[in-house]
Parts: C-alpha cells; sequence; structure tokens
RNA sequence: CGAGAUGUGGCUCAGUUUGGUAGAGCGCUGCGUUCGGGACGCAGAGGCCGCAGGUUCAAGUCCUGUCAUCUCGACCA
C-alpha cells in the first residue's frame, strides 16, 4: 500500500460522519443534485451514466434468462388498486394521488405507481387465457413514487428508478422457481458487476411484501456495519390472481389460476456502491459500471508530444473496448488527480515527458493507490490485469468486511456486546419463529431481522431472545 | 410524522445579539507565468439575503406562516 491519506479536504472523513460523508460524496462526484420537491433529485450525468450501465447489464442478463421488456401507465385508478388487499394495506400510506386534470376534478382519484403489480395483473388478465400463454416473463424499467418522511439520495427518494419484472406461471413450481432464478441473477450481478458480494435470504413474514407469499432478498452490508437491501423478489402464489382473476385453460380443458413472480433492483444500488466501496478520497467504483473506466492524464501537456501521446494511448484503449476519458484541460496535474479519485474512476494512467523518454506510462489503481510504471508497448495489458485486479480487490475488500463485522451470538446481551465492542454488523442468531421475539431483538438492540439466510447454520439451539427451541438462524443488523 | 439544526453570489460561510443602502475565501471570465499530488500574479463579472405575509420612517436582521436541506427517532427499495 502507498500513501493513503486524505487528499480532498472538502471530503468528510469516512469514519468520523459517515452519513455527512456519503452526502458530501454524492455532490462532489457530481452525482446528483436536489431539487425543488422533498425527496425528488436531479440525476446528474456522472450518476445517471452509471446507472445506464447498471441497466445495459441487468438487462442483458434479464434477456438471456428469457425476459421481455414492456411499459405500464404511470398511473392507477383507485378501485384498481383497491383489488388485493394486503397490497393496498401496505401502500397506501405512501402513494401519491392525482386529484385533478386542469381544473377539473377527476371522477376517480388516481394513485402515481408506487410498484405496478396491479397494472400488469389487469394486463395479465387480458392476454393470458391457454396454458399457451404462459410462462409470461415480462419487465418495465420505469420510475415509481413512494412519499417517504424521510429521504437521502439513492438510499431513499420519493421518486425512484428501477426495473420491476412480473411474471406470470402455470405453476407454483415455476413460479417459485423464477423467483429463486432472478435473486441469483441479482446476486450473481452484485457480486460480478458491482464486485460488492451479498448474502442471499428469506424475509421474515413481518417483513414482506404486500400481498406476498414469500420475500427474498439480497442483503450487503456497509463500510460503517449497516445493511443494504439491495434487491427483492417475491413469490406471490395464486393470490393476485385470485383478486384479479387471472385464469387459463390447461391442457385437460381446466380452468388454473397462475401463479406469479416479481423482482426489482433500484438507484439504491449506486447508494450500495458509494457505501460499499468508496473511501475518504471519494468514489471507487467497480470497472463494469464506472462511466470512466481509464482517466489519462498528460503532464506537462504543453510540452511537445505528450498530448499527441496521450491521445494516441486513448484511442488504442478505446478501440479496445475500454471507456477512457483524456483530460486535456488545463487544470494543474494534482488538481486532476483529485478530481478523478473523487469520481471514482478505476484506473488513471499518467504519461509525462520523462515517461515518453523512457517508452513507459504510469497506471495508478484507485482502490489503493498503487503506481506501476508500464512500457509503451504493453500498456493495453496492463490495463486489462490492473482492471481486474481492482474489480477482484474491492470485492475481497468487501468480503473482508463482512466476515469481520458478522458475530455469532446466543442471547440478547451478546448482541448488545457485539454490536458496542466492534461496531454494527450482521449478527447471526437463532431464532423460534415468533414474531413478538423479532421485535424484542430489534428494541433492545436495534439491529431488526434482515433476511433468514438461505445458506443455513445451526449455532445454537434456542432462540435468541426467549429461549425456545430455534426454527431459523436469522441475520440481525441496523439497515439503511 | 415527532425532536433538533440550517437556508445570504456557483460553493463554504461571516453579518442577525443592539433594524440604518450587502462582505470574505474558494470557484468563474480575461491576460501572463506555471505544470509528476487540488499552482501563482494582475484585472473583471456575479447576490435586492429560500418563499409569502406582517411590524417599522427603515428588515438579511424582529414576528407569523410556508417550502427545502441536514441529523436523530418511528415507517420504508
Amino acid at each position: 500500500m502507498q500513501d493513503n491519506k486524505k487528499l480532498v479536504q472538502e471530503i468528510t472523513s469516512r469514519d468520523e460522519d459517515f452519513a455527512k460523508w456519503y452526502t458530501d460524496i454524492v455532490l462532489k462526484a457530481d452525482l446528483v443534485g436536489y431539487s425543488g420537491v422533498k425527496g425528488c433529485m436531479v440525476i446528474r450525468p456522472y450518476g445517471y451514466a452509471i446507472w445506464e450501465n447498471i441497466q445495459k447489464l441487468l438487462d442483458k442478463r434479464f434477456k438471456e434468462t428469457g425476459h421481455e421488456n414492456v411499459y405500464m401507465p404511470m398511473f392507477i385508478p383507485e378501485s384498481l388498486l383497491n383489488k388485493e388487499k394486503d397490497h393496498i394495506e401496505g401502500f397506501a400510506p405512501e402513494v401519491a394521488w392525482v386529484t385533478h386534470g386542469g381544473s377539473e376534478e377527476l371522477t376517480e382519484r388516481l394513485c402515481v405507481r408506487p410498484t405496478s403489480e396491479v397494472l400488469f395483473c389487469e394486463h395479465y388478465k387480458q392476454i393470458i387465457s391457454s396454458y399457451r400463454d404462459l410462462p409470461k416473463l415480462y419487465n418495465q424499467w420505469c420510475s415509481v413514487v413512494r412519499w417517504e418522511k424521510t429521504t437521502r439520495p439513492f438510499l431513499r427518494s420519493r421518486e425512484f428508478l428501477w426495473q420491476e419484472g412480473h411474471t406470470a406461471h402455470a405453476t407454483a413450481e415455476d413460479a417459485t422457481l423464477e423467483t429463486e432464478k432472478m435473486l441469483n441473477v441479482y446476486s450473481d450481478f452484485c457480486a460480478e458487476d458491482l464486485n460488492m458480494p451479498v448474502i442471499k435470504g428469506r424475509k421474515t413474514e413481518s417483513d414482506k411484501f404486500a400481498g406476498a407469499v414469500a420475500t427474498y432478498c439480497i442483503e450487503a452490508l456497509m463500510h460503517d456495519g449497516k445493511a443494504l437491501q439491495a434487491g427483492t423478489t417475491h413469490y406471490f402464489g395464486d393470490g393476485f390472481a385470485k383478486a384479479f382473476d387471472i385464469t387459463y385453460t390447461t391442457k385437460e380443458n381446466k380452468l388454473e389460476y397462475v401463479h406469479q413472480s416479481s423482482w426489482g433492483v433500484s438507484t439504491r444500488l449506486i447508494g450500495g456502491i458509494i457505501m460499499a466501496h468508496g473511501d475518504d478520497s471519494g468514489l471507487v467504483l467497480p470497472p463494469a459500471v464506472a462511466p470512466v473506466q481509464v482517466v489519462i492524464i498528460p503532464v506537462a501537456q504543453h510540452k511537445e508530444g505528450v498530448l499527441e501521446k496521450a491521445k494516441e494511448i486513448a484511442d488504442k484503449l478505446e478501440k479496445a473496448g475500454w471507456r477512457v476519458k483524456l483530460d486535456d484541460s488545463d487544470n494543474s496535474a494534482g488538481w486532476k488527480f483529485s478530481e478523478y479519485e473523487m469520481k471514482g474512476v478505476p484506473l488513471r494512467l499518467e504519461i509525462g515527458p520523462k515517461d515518453i523518454e523512457q517508452n513507459q506510462c504510469v497506471i495508478v489503481r484507485r482502490d489503493n493507490r498503487i503506481k506501476t510504471s508500464v512500457s509503451l508497448d504493453s500498456f493495453e495489458e496492463a490495463v486489462k490485469n490492473l482492471m481486474k485486479a481492482l474489480a477482484d480487490g474491492i470485492y475481497e475488500k468487501s468480503l473482508e468486511n463482512i466476515k469481520n463485522r458478522t458475530y455469532t451470538c446466543k442471547n440478547i446481551d451478546e448482541i448488545n456486546a457485539a454490536l458496542t465492542q466492534n461496531g454494527d454488523g450482521f449478527v447471526k442468531a437463532m431464532w423460534c419463529g415468533e414474531e413478538k421475539c423479532e421485535d424484542e431483538v430489534k428494541e433492545k438492540t436495534g439491529a431488526g431481522s434482515r433476511c433468514i439466510p438461505l445458506e443455513q447454520e445451526k449455532t445454537a439451539d434456542t432462540c435468541v431472545c426467549c429461549g425456545k427451541p430455534q426454527k431459523h438462524m436469522v441475520i440481525w443488523g441496523k439497515a439503511y
């Protein structure tokens, strides 16, 4: 490791005040701007480019698993939203309503979609009639509105961008498989493209989606030890199908209800990237989604031959498929170093007169600031290797964070002791399955149930709270 | 939604206590010198102080309301 001290003074230190650090980063790295409406943010070009890359990579994975994109309306008539009882009860407190068109009051008010289950259901009722129509594997990229009380850029905004997959299947088994498959797609995406390891699990009854039979999630751990739900998939059984009367005729000419799933990830992932990988100098972006993967900084660019050589390198890297930026602005080299560190560009390539003399350039990794001198005959290979090393490096670091911050506890006192001594993190503890105990753990420790991990371990015989026989191992933690 | 804090050039803030004709640093524009970790000099531009009412001869400053941002809690992708 080389010199890792904080170079950009305007950013609050991460360990000093994580919340402030986060806000500094999103503003100073030019990801967002505030708007005149609480909780509605302007996603600026640099932030939006990250989202576009996330979309591109995820969409590819969706298509590979047989899904098609559609677009549903943004408004839902109140009567339609009311059709599934649990669903409306879950979302009612946070929906925004349209009551007027121009100056005329609407005869029925319209909800701005907080999620589109009911729209998909209504549509599926129209287009599904035979087993031959199944499965329907639809996805949409859109924004949704939830009138949150506390808002933070990317982590919780009143309008946010996301994708929501909604599928209809002939059997419960097919819908269950779909739910599991998409959880794996999310988990793989987080690990491989965002270099952010996640824990796959099922939500407890009290925490599951309004109207779902089962809700699954991927939980990531942030640098400060708080958990972030990074994605979620739901198995609906035939509950929505019954509420919306979505039936199909089987081969045997019997009328059956479809079984459904839904799944989504949002711009919150960007918040996850920031808090999982960022450091005191700013963002550290995973190469797969970084808007700029290599920034080229010409040093003493006024000297003859420097800019030309820098352009030549940029061209070659671009041809090799990298997203490259050559900064030939007249800011000082030092300024540029700090600027692109703040923006989390994975690799910086420096090229100056001394380098050219020696037929080399300098490549610096964002995550550990290690500088490597590379021959101009082989810099493309070096970029490829260093990029891979960085992606692996930040994944390992995140994994290390999870390991260091996962505590196995047998009772409430142990949880409190672990969280006080070592800071927030994931607590592994057994649970009897009673909601009362779930609530009590949260009340007494501040750590709520994050999920029941799919990979179960038995760390004790009894419930962490009441001491009765355990049923599941639960991951507990404080969450964003 | 409950508690607290803040809102003054693009940014960070001073000025509010004691009402009297808007300040600084950074950034921005131009010119010159610099250039391997946020360079320097000189010359400029830019704000009726979040918004709406009120008190007053006079409001950035006092009062009321409202909106937004931040922090902590309850609710949530």
